[in-house]
DNA sequence: GTTCCAACGCTGACCTTC
DNA sequence: CGAAGGTCAGCGTTGGAA
């Protein structure tokens, strides 16, 4: 539920905050806002850490706050797109379950 | 010890290129 | 046309000086 909703006009919500997304980026459907913070992430290689052990509630306002929760869900936003085309991914893709391990134990689920 | 100003960093949206 | 990447401006946070 959620996930595989209905494609039309603008009813497309980012998978990670919730806010309007302007389309598909890095095969996930995110919001300017996350495809930026997205790929400044991967570029320079950021690690944070959630001050509240990662589980924290994503919305328009906690987004700022938690780097950590954002980034994760933005991976899992990935995985939920195309659970089981991983192998046909891009190379993006593939790139970023280089970088972080953490995304290694989504992917074994 | 408190308050104000300046500098730096991060986020969000827009434009350009492939 | 769509997506990815790059760029610019605005806001927030942090540090230093008065
Ligand atoms: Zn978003
Ligand atoms: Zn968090």
């Amino acid at each position: 539920m959620g996930s595989v909703g209905k494609s039309k006009g603008q009813d497309e919500l980012c998978v990670v905050c919730g806010d309007k997304a302007s389309g598909y980026h890095y095969n996930a459907l995110t919001c300017e806002g996350c495809k930026g913070f997205f790929r400044r992430s991967v570029t320079k290689k950021a690690v944070y850490h959630c001050k509240s052990g990662g589980s924290c509630e994503m919305d328009m306002y906690m987004r700022r706050k938690c780097q950590d929760c954002r980034l994760r869900k933005c991976r899992a936003g990935v995985y939920d797109v195309h659970p089981q085309e991983f192998g046909a991914v891009d190379h993006l893709l593939v790139n970023h379950i280089l970088f972080d391990q953490d995304v290694i134990t989504i992917f074994l689920i």
